[in-house]
RNA sequence: GCCCGGAUGGUGAAAUAGGUAGACACAAGAGACUUAAAAUCUCUCGGCCGUAAGGCUGUACCGGUUCGAUUCCGGUUCCGGGCACCA
């Protein structure tokens, strides 16, 4: 054995051994309980990131501990490869996006695999190729002819320089990132997918998930947003507006209509439209309304503001005419795109009432009759339920009975009746962007929207582009888009735009279990990985809603359209571990404009106080401060991605491993620091060296019974405890850094051994055996390394996870600790098998406890077996 | 703005079911070994008082429940994630 550890040399040895023996392919095998670990798979954006690291070690731990545990395991890779950096890069350095695409898939997989994760390689995929995404078109087609996939007007993002649909990331503060021009909304024709159709079976089915952390399921719950209300009849006042018609709202809170005092429509509302004609003012304020992104958090927070239309309906239960106003916060796309306000229990509605002195009619009080409580001077919005007041012969009902007579009344007038809705929307998948799935629709002048016919597939998206940032590259290739209809055979159009790329990542991890069909989209082999979903899925919590959702979705489309056979997969995910964010901090300079320019944290020298707060912080190739920004999520955008090439050519894979699992646990998020990470190398060459001081004292077999001395009984002990807290860490608790801790304790504990029988040889021998086993989950290089070293001839991951030996946890005598109203006083041996009137009586004839009692009678006793007693005096 | 999280020593963190707060590390300081350095080993390490024994105090802030609260409940502050075209 050699005496020093040298990381580089080992961990090439262990995966060229685990290359040859083809450790990490899966094949499918009935004997065998299955184990599906899947990471979210990687935008391959160029390098590997630490998010990458940490999300891709979690896989591999989880993967490595299950194989020993003796389940069948598969864990797939594949690369999440449409996208818009890929046109960014192209535009910027003048490659093809797929050319850029290919070759950083080419460099990151160099990289996945210099950090030893036991992939099956064989089951790659990406999603830019025609074999993948040819059936997502296939199934687009098919959901196209169900009605599950419609066409409609969606609001974008629309530069007007560049002439170009922007995203919303492109959009700073209302202006286009590249051309810095002002933004507009603008309405286009998309193609949406019934996301809604299935709203309630995506939020009942989330009881289903036991495995998923309620944090996720209580987003999810909440996107969707189930709600119970009441659509709303205004009908419309004929002197001003001057045609029959009916203002339609929906509102949860039909128990406040009597409160109504206006309503609200979006900008582009058709009263508004009328209103705007004749009114010169309103008209400049519509057009300022379609102004900036149409991002809702930017909708949210902007400054509320409206205009008076001059237009006025009549209040369905009161007759009163209510003014028809036009506000920035009511959008077109959402509901009926006109709200009614209820200013006193609605807290938007009552900073705009306030702004514009609107009337503020309370009509809702804490209990009936008494609504001073709540009443003027006003604040604030008294948004809670309570009973109905000064509503006339509603008075006095509580929310419930107001909602149901209200809802009655409302439906015998034919204005309005019981609702239930969604806040879950349709989901628009058009992309007016190059490197995407190509949309598989024909537009025919005759025979309308025509999809493209199995045998025509795949619509191979043309990889040979030039992109130059404004317009869509397709729709200037007319041999991209110039076709023959499907139906009549007349000269028609090819779509061009493409789909959003999240449904390519909506569906991939059922493709891994037969990626080589090139018959159907999934086969049988689906119902062996998938059943009783996916074991575990490992990704970043920054998915929670969106990928996730849409990945439940997409499995529930495809069993519905039969592509499961016999099999029966209604959720896709069985386990979910959301890895908390890799985060860094974030420095920049401001440029010409306010533009933000960011610098890596790599490039940046930190001042800090003797408390070890930065101060300030300085570029290093020209010493000149810089501003140090908020630390947030390692990404492109922000540069503050630490490069983890360095951490693996400087200590090794192993080393990088370690730390970023010791760091903290998984769902926590990490900051990023340098310093730590020497104390995980330090750590994996005191392992080395204390299995070499063992070697070279010359094998022994392991300790496997007989009479051992009070230290070594003592010793094993807590060799077989670390044993269970590690399994249970590893397995329920998913918790690894305390995992990393106790095999640390255990070596603390081993390295103050004094005994050198052959006993204690024996014993030795057993402990190193179990740490090459316990640690290979996380450590598998120098694991596999060290154990070969322990047991000749033996692979590490070949073996079973070490078991507790039961008979070496037995204890005589435990220690409780003792507590004297409520504070610790100090501690107790006892009998392990000492009753509770033992231990009471122990506790009183303990020295401290008589000293604390000074002759008193204690008050009570309460006594938590194994644990402590503490006497209340 | 809305939804979901988080906050514990100089730092990362631990405390698994309400029961010893700070395990395990990092950094720092002191010492041993060494011609020296590196490496390694030993010790100290929340704050205040105390020679010590020990005492008081302490888990973002304010309040509550409990014999006992980092953990449960109500409120507040700050930080992070998501908000439908970043992935």
């Amino acid at each position: 054995m050699q005496e020093k550890y040298q990381p580089q040399e080992i961990e090439l040895a262990a995966q060229a051994h685990w290359n040859k023996t083809g450790a990490a392919r899966a094949v499918e095998d009935t004997t065998k309980p299955k184990y599906y670990c899947l990471s979210m798979f990687p935008y391959p954006s160029g390098k590997l990131h630490m998010g990458h690291v940490r999300n891709y070690t979690i896989g591999d731990v989880l993967s490595r501990f299950h194989k020993m545990l003796g389940f069948n395991v598969m864990q797939p890779m594949g690369w999440d490869a449409f996208g818009m950096p890929a046109e960014n890069a192209a535009i910027q350095n003048n490659v093809p996006p797929a050319q850029w695409t290919y070759s950083n898939i080419d460099y990151m997989k160099g990289q996945l695999n210099r950090l030893g994760f036991a992939i099956d390689w064989d089951r790659e995929l990406a999603t830019c190729k025609p074999d993948y995404y040819r059936w997502e078109q296939w199934l687009f087609t098919r959901l196209y002819e169900k009605g599950l996939i419609y066409k409609r007007l969606g609001t974008v993002n629309w530069d007007p320089e560049d002439q170009t649909v922007l995203a919303n990331e492109q959009v700073i503060d209302g202006r286009g990132w590249r051309s810095d021009a002002l933004i507009e909304k603008r309405e286009i024709p998309m193609y949406y997918m019934k996301i809604t159709a299935y709203a309630d079976e995506l939020l009942a089915d989330l009881d289903q998930l036991g495995g998923w952390p309620e944090q996720v399921k209580t987003m999810q719950k909440n996107w969707i947003g189930k709600s119970f209300g009441c659509d709303v009849g205004f009908p419309y006042d004929k002197a001003s507006i001057g045609t029959d018609g009916v203002l339609k709202v929906y509102t949860t809170r039909p128990d406040t209509l009597m409160g109504a005092t206006y309503v609200a429509v979006a900008a582009e509302h058709a009263l508004a439209t009328q209103a705007a004609k004749t009114n010169p003012a309103l008209h400049e304020f519509i057009e300022e309304c379609k102004r900036g992104g149409v991002a809702e958090a930017d909708m949210a927070t902007m400054e509320k503001r409206g205009m008076p239309t001059g237009l006025f309906v009549v209040h369905p239960l009161n007759g009163e005419q209510l003014p028809v106003w036009v506000a920035n916060y009511v959008l077109m796309g959402y509901g009926e795109g006109a709200v009614m306000a209820v200013p006193a229990h609605d807290e938007r509605d009552y900073a705009f009432a306030t702004k514009y002195g609107l009337e503020i009619r309370m009509v809702i009080g804490s209990q009936a009759g008494a609504y001073s409580d709540v009443a003027a001077p006003w604040q604030e919005a008294y948004a809670d339920y309570g009973v109905c007041v000064n509503s006339g012969k509603y008075d006095g009902l509580k929310f419930q009975a107001a909602f149901d007579v209200i809802a009655g009344d409302l439906a015998a007038k034919g204005l309005g009746e019981k609702k239930t809705q969604f806040r879950l929307r349709d989901w628009g998948i058009s992309r007016q962007r190059y490197w995407g799935c190509p949309i598989p629709i024909i537009h025919c002048p005759s025979c309308g929207d025509v999809p493209v016919p199995d045998e025509q597939l795949p619509v191979v998206l043309p990889e040979n582009v030039t992109v130059t940032g404004a317009g869509s590259p397709l729709a200037k290739m007319p041999e991209f888009y110039e076709c023959s209809c499907p139906k009549c055979g007349k000269p028609a159009r090819r779509e061009t735009d493409t789909m959003d790329t999240f449904v390519e990542s909506s569906w991939y991890f059922l493709r891994y279990c037969c990626p080589d069909n090139d018959k159907a989209m999934v086969d049988e082999r689906v119902n062996y990985w998938c059943k009783g979903g996916i074991d575990q899925y490992i990704g970043g919590i920054e998915h929670a809603i969106l990928h996730l959702l849409y990945s439940r979705f997409w499995t529930k489309l495809m069993r519905d359209a039969g592509l499961f056979g016999a099999g029966k997969l209604d959720e896709p995910f069985a386990h979910l571990l959301t890895q908390g964010m890799v985060v860094a901090p974030t420095f920049y300079r401001e440029g010409e404009g306010g533009k933000k320019e960011w610098i890596n944290p790599a490039d940046v020298e930190l001042i800090c106080d003797e408390r070890g707060r930065p101060v300030t912080a300085t570029l290093r190739t020209d010493g000149q401060p810089v501003v140090i920004g908020g630390t947030e999520k390692m990404s492109k955008s922000k540069n503050n991605g630490v490069d983890p090439q360095a951490l693996i050519d400087q200590f090794g894979a192993d080393t990088a491993r370690l730390f970023i699992m010791f760091a903290s646990p998984p769902d926590q998020s990490l900051e990023w620091s340098d310093a730590g990470v020497e104390g995980a190398f330090r750590f994996l060459k005191r392992v080395w060296r204390i299995v070499f001081e063992h070697v070279s004292g010359g094998l022994v077999a392991a300790y496997a019974g007989g009479e051992l001395s009070a230290e070594l009984k003592t010793f094993r002990r807590q060799l077989h405890q670390a044993i269970g807290k590690i399994t249970d860490d590893y397995g329920r608790r998913k918790q690894f850094n305390t995992a990393i801790a106790a095999v640390m304790e255990l070596l603390n504990a081993y390295a103050k051994l004094t005994e050198d029988s052959p006993a204690a040889r024996a014993v030795r021998q057993e402990t190193l055996e179990a740490v090459a086993l316990l640690l290979y989950p996380i450590v598998p290089h120098v694991c596999e390394a060290l154990y070969a070293e322990l047991k000749p001839g033996q692979a590490a991951g070949a073996q079973l996870f070490p078991k507790t030996d039961q008979t070496a946890l037995v204890q005589d005598e435990i220690e409780l600790m003792l507590q004297i109203n409520g504070k610790l006083r100090g501690s107790l041996r006892v009998p392990a098998t000492a009753d509770k009137a033992a231990i009471e009586a122990a506790a009183l004839a303990n020295d401290v406890a008589q000293k604390h009692l000074e002759g008193q009678t204690p008050k009570k006793l309460i006594v938590v077996p194994g644990r402590l007693v503490n006497i209340v005096v």
